[in-house]
DNA sequence: GTGGTCAACGAGAGGA
DNA sequence: TCCTCTCGTTGACCAC
């Protein structure tokens, strides 16, 4: 297996699409930290881990970018070398497929990366560990922007919802005032010798029996 | 020509 | 002080 597809299949498995090599045999056999599975299981928190020496013990002590790292620096592709020019010029990089898949199902996985999982991530893919920093600052963006539209269509309907209520709960005021200032005053005849009716001044229901004895109801 | 997308950048904030 | 984050912006590229 080249070396390269031997990084893929860490990266695979690291991504859960399968198999799985256990941790103590991978230090045994002293891997490259290239195989993100080993960076996400050994450094959860960043902390530099002494598995390859050259390429990962250390990455969060030094500065990631010098200056400006225009793009693909460490890329075969001829297009992309052709990116790499220190004329100042910013040359727009596109992101083959497959680095655009690998890096989002990395990004499905964890939404943000320590220093030897950006490395190995950047190994992968042939990128810069800058690149890798900036595509997923730019996803988290992305991912918060359409948050933001989602909260608001939500936050819409639940503002016309409640507009409607006002409406509706408006409209039932009206009418029950209507019913109270109208000609006939609200009267309910409770039986033969009582009556219910709502006095005019204090909205309150008065009960008025055979004995004009008027009985205020809680309501 | 214009608008959308996205990689890349700089400023500033905050944590260790 | 270093590092990483968010936020706002820029500039290249692409589709129309």
């Amino acid at each position: 297996m080249e070396a390269d597809e031997e990084c893929i299949t860490g990266l695979c498995l690291g991504l859960g699409m399968g198999g799985h090599v256990p941790k103590k045999d991978k230090q045994k056999e002293n891997k490259t930290v290239t195989c993100l599975d080993l960076a996400f299981e050994l450094c959860p928190k960043g902390e530099a881990i002494n598995v390859n020496h050259d390429k990962v013990e250390g990455i969060s002590l030094e500065r990631i970018h010098e200056g400006h790292d225009y793009p693909n620096e460490k890329s075969t592709d001829s297009d992309n070398s052709n990116n790499n020019n220190n004329s100042g010029c910013r040359k727009k990089l596109r992101l083959s497929k497959d680095q655009s898949a690998m890096l989002e199902n990395s990004f499905k996985l964890h939404s943000t990366l320590n220093p030897v999982q950006k490395q190995a991530l950047a190994d992968q893919l042939n990128l810069k560990a800058r690149q890798v920093e900036v595509w997923f600052q730019n996803r988290r963006a992305r991912t918060k922007l359409k948050q933001t539209e989602v909260d608001r269509e939500l936050l819409k309907k639940h503002c016309q919802n409640l507009s409607d209520e006002n409406r509706r709960l408006k409209r039932e005021l009206q009418e029950l005032r209507a019913l109270k200032v109208g000609p006939s005053p609200l009267r309910i005849q409770l039986s033969k010798t009582a009556t219910l009716t709502m006095c005019s001044s204090c909205e309150k229901l008065v009960k008025v029996d055979e004995g004009n004895k008027n009985v205020e109801i809680d309501t």
